[in-house]
DNA sequence: AGTTCTAAATTGGTTAACCAAATTGGTTGA
DNA sequence: TCAACCAATTTGGTTAACCAATTTAGAACT
């Protein structure tokens, strides 16, 4: 049995090197918005490491909106200030792999956002979205089956008729990650998805009623138990 | 002068593409997780595409924490059940650019939990950097120059004093479009300026105090004309 | 002197050959 | 019968050669 904890992928060493080396780059030469940014054929030979390794570092800051990358032109300097970009990428540098802590309380923040705004916003064809996802998620739990899946499913479909792209991609991201940490940490056992099922119900009711406050109150209640749970976690 | 609106980037199509088709052949197949998907290889030759077309497609399926990839032994379908495997990806393939007002939206939400928890959570050493920034906010200010950059910095010092490495990437993640919006629609001029800085000050003070509704109320005060202005963009 | 055109150099992107680790399947030996 | 071993195959990752679009510099012409 082999234990593989923190393969600490020395891919994303180089890689961060990489990003702090540009990041000084850009300071030495006091880069602004618009400017460009060397071949990456150069940086890779100035910087002694593959241009494929370069690529993916210039990729990671495209990602994050500092650099902007044209085919057969050259990659530039986004419209951001040196100051910023600066603390930027020294902040994206200090990044950690999120905690199970830290993604319960973000997922609950955006929750009980998602929900007022699904009341507020939603169309006919989100509710009829939401209402099917209730449905397999209940015809699951009825059926004595593990519902994990269809549970994170009908959330995402409120997102998804909350009317924010942001907050959409953002519960995307986060859901995955949940779904492994509930699976690794037992939560969401059978005995809860019963009570579950009236809990869901009450949320879509609200929402079908177009009332924030009381959707929002249902999800408290929805979250009651995870709260409390997410709060006891080690780490 | 050219005009690229839309450049509608040939490359997202036909990733967009082989994202559907993986997401077809894990549903024709059945795959569960722990399963392994064909490797890279075959699968270039199955969809007609170039094996980097089909790399770049797995990498953002694994950004999503849809497949593990390992290297020398293949791609695997991670810890998450066929039915909310399917989900993800259809919602992912509709996801589309943030709009201004979801990026405002979702920083004002994001931001009213990060005073709160910088207040509560803390180090002297993080009350430190918040002061700094403040510090260079007001400099600029006061020098009459443009503190865009500054005042973004100042937001994530808070944020990144807020314990939460979740809440602490989406910041970092939407603020270089925040701060290329700001510049397109010319939101803070100079005027707004000065009242910021006492703004600034305020939320600071209150995140010394270790008081987080103070922090919050000054940080909603500080965000009301960017509410206000926000809710009137046309998009 | 200024404009236009053309060809060479430069660019990010693509392709295909190559690499080393890991898996696999069969053989060997006890 | 089964465990150990070895070689062949398969894998994702890397490298380097290649491509086509773009930029550039300067020649040519008005």
């Amino acid at each position: 049995m082999k234990i593989d904890i923190l393969p600490k992928n020395e891919n994303d060493v180089i890689q961060k090197d990489i990003i702090s080396k540009i990041r000084d780059f850009i300071n030495y030469k006091n880069l602004e918005p618009g400017d460009k940014l060397p071949s990456e054929r150069k940086l890779s030979e100035k910087f002694e490491v593959s241009r494929s390794n370069v690529r993916e570092a210039i990729q990671t800051l495209e990602f994050y909106g500092l650099l902007i990358s044209k085919p057969q032109s050259g990659t530039f300097i986004a419209d951001i200030g040196p100051v910023a970009m600066n603390g930027m990428i020294t902040d994206i540098l200090r990044l950690e792999k999120a905690d199970f802590k830290s993604l319960v309380e973000t997922r609950i923040l955006l929750e009980l956002k998602t929900v007022k705004l699904a009341s507020l916003r939603r169309t006919d064809e989100d509710l009829k979205q939401i209402e099917e996802a209730l449905d397999a998620y209940s015809a699951k739990v009825e059926n004595g089956e593990n519902a994990v899946q269809e549970d994170l499913l009908f959330h995402l479909a409120i997102a998804k008729a909350c009317g924010n792209s942001t907050i959409n991609t953002f519960m995307l991201t986060i859901t995955p990650e949940i779904i492994t940490n509930f699976t690794k940490y037992h939560v969401c056992d059978k005995n809860i998805a019963f009570i579950g099922i009236q809990e869901h119900r009450d949320i879509y009711e609200a929402i079908k009623k177009q009332d924030p406050q009381l959707a929002k109150e249902k999800m408290k209640v929805h979250f009651k138990m995870l709260y409390q749970y997410c709060y006891n976690i080690k780490n």
